[in-house]
RNA sequence: GCGAUUGUGGUGAAGUGGUUAACACACCGGCUUGUGGCGCCGGCAUUCGUGGGUUCGAUUCCCAUCAGUCGCCCCA
């Protein structure tokens, strides 16, 4: 070959071995979606460059340098999608959901995002989200909610060893006036911080909380918390929440530097840590907080908004160290038909049984016997059906059932109905159980 | 954006400045188009990510580039 096209840099393919664990994730997540009452809302993979200015913040990493700008041949202003919850804002807004019959407005996504950073593990360029936002209440208890699904997706997937630290960052009074009392503290002792945190000095002090280079140091140990500058009403709110968390059963823990990168969050903020070798460094799997301004900075209403974001490849991760598999591929019937003269005849079973329901394959290559058999086996059929020259004379076919090992030659008008019958027989093995699972399954 | 590290067939991998590039699995064919999973026999990298340089000669040394991995940053 002259040249090989290879994919890009931060992206990957899913190759059906993949796909099979990702629709399970995706099932997993929309039952659970489910039982918490959350619709599904499906926006553009882009929108206008502005939006996200806007919203997610001017000076954030992931709006200054991070995003897949283009501009389209109508000279608009587009960016690839760096994140879920101002698209699903927008589409709030755009649609007047507020005006909606059901005042608070629930709702979840999943689909692909950008972001221009250097990939590893568990962080690539395109990557998928699972996300939720509900509008429309300023309630503790919508908070609360938010945890708790988040968390509920999590116990569904049987992930173990995850910690939900939560943090309060107070409305927008108690965010201003903790971010005096944060610089006013760190003024004059910045030289002693980190080059990354005197850079966050002038763009995001807030960041400074939680540096990892820094956070042993006595300057930082010291330093005002979010928490100690809550105003009243943001202060109520907290323990609201706290108390709620309790109600529902949730452990957390409270972390006094957890801060979020996002400029729109106010109050609530929280993420979801796995403690699991095979994430490395990115164990944050969900992360997300109440958002009170951001539809009214969009132009919206003065609505507000609370919601969360899972990265779906962080969320696989986690699953295979808890030996998480998909459903296993499974096939009813292969049938191998001998020889040309039968083929017509043997089709017409084979289309017979596919038009019934059964999965059924067959082989395209003219492979021997032996050939066909392996083939049967890889794609793991129960039954194993040929129709040859001698079966064909005699209207017959026959028929192995790779379960008992046991085979049969039988009317070959019966093939479907035999392999039905076979089917429905409780004595199934669960290789080839119809369900996705069954009592023996688990 | 910064730092480190890796790159040999479908896969896992050994290996050397000089010419047949181990081995294992997978795959293909034969023994065996009428019964696979076992066995035996045979096949399967004109080529070592790509481009350039050093050299009589490079997969092996050097440079660049692309890609992967790990960490920082950021975030999910």
């Amino acid at each position: 070959m002259i040249y090989m096209y290879q994919k890009i840099k931060g992206t990957y393919d899913l190759l059906p071995n993949d796909t099979k664990k990702w629709q399970s994730l995706e099932k997993t997540i929309r039952s659970v979606s489910k039982i918490y009452n959350y619709e599904e809302i499906r926006t553009p993979i882009f929108e206008n460059t502005e939006l996200f200015h806007r919203s997610v913040g001017e000076e954030t990493d992931i709006v200054s340098k991070e995003t897949y700008d283009f501009i389209d041949r109508g000279k608009r202003h587009i960016t690839l999608r760096p994140e879920g919850t101002a698209p699903v804002a927008r589409s709030y807004i755009e649609n007047k959901l507020y005006a909606d019959k059901l005042p608070v407005k629930k709702l979840y996504y999943m689909g692909p995002m950008f972001r221009y950073e250097r990939p590893q593990k568990g962080r690539y360029r395109q990557f998928a989200q699972f996300g939720a936002e509900a509008f429309g209440s300023t309630s503790p208890l919508l908070d609360a909610e938010i945890i708790s699904y988040a968390v509920s997706v999590i116990k569904a997937l049987k992930i173990k060893d995850v910690e939900v630290h939560v943090n309060s960052i107070g409305d927008q009074e108690s965010k201003v006036m903790y971010k005096e009392a944060l610089i006013a503290y760190l003024e004059k002792d910045v030289q002693t911080l980190c080059s990354d945190c005197q850079k966050r000095f002038e763009t995001n002090p807030l960041r400074i909380l939680d540096c990892k280079v820094d956070k042993d140091t006595e300057l930082l140990k010291n330093a005002p918390k979010p928490l100690d500058y809550l105003n009243e009403e943001s202060k109520t709110h907290f323990n609201k929440l706290l108390a709620y968390l309790d109600a529902m059963e949730i452990k957390y823990v409270i972390d006094r530097n957890l801060v979020r990168g996002l400029d729109y969050y106010t109050h609530t903020v929280f993420e979801v840590n796995a403690n699991l070798e095979t994430l490395g460094a990115q164990n944050t799997i969900c992360g997300g907080g109440r958002y009170n301004h951001l539809v009214s900075s969009l132009g919206g209403p003065d609505i507000p908004g609370v919601g969360f974001a899972f990265g779906l490849e962080r969320l696989m991760f986690a699953l295979e160290s808890v030996n998480f598999k998909g459903t296993p591929d499974y096939l009813h019937l292969y049938l191998m038909i001998l020889g040309e003269e039968q083929k017509e005849d043997g089709i017409r079973l084979l289309n017979r049984c596919r038009i019934g329901g059964l999965f059924s394959d067959i082989d395209f290559l003219d492979k021997n016997l032996k050939a066909q058999f392996k083939l049967a086996d890889n794609m793991n059929a129960r039954f194993i059906a040929i129709y040859g020259a001698n079966e064909k004379a005699k209207g017959e076919i026959n028929v192995k059932d790779k379960d008992t090992g046991k085979e049969i030659t039988i009317k070959s008008s019966q093939l479907y109905n035999h392999i039905i019958t076979e089917l429905m027989n409780p004595n199934h093995s669960c290789e080839t159980c119809e369900e996705d699972s069954c009592d023996d399954c688990e």
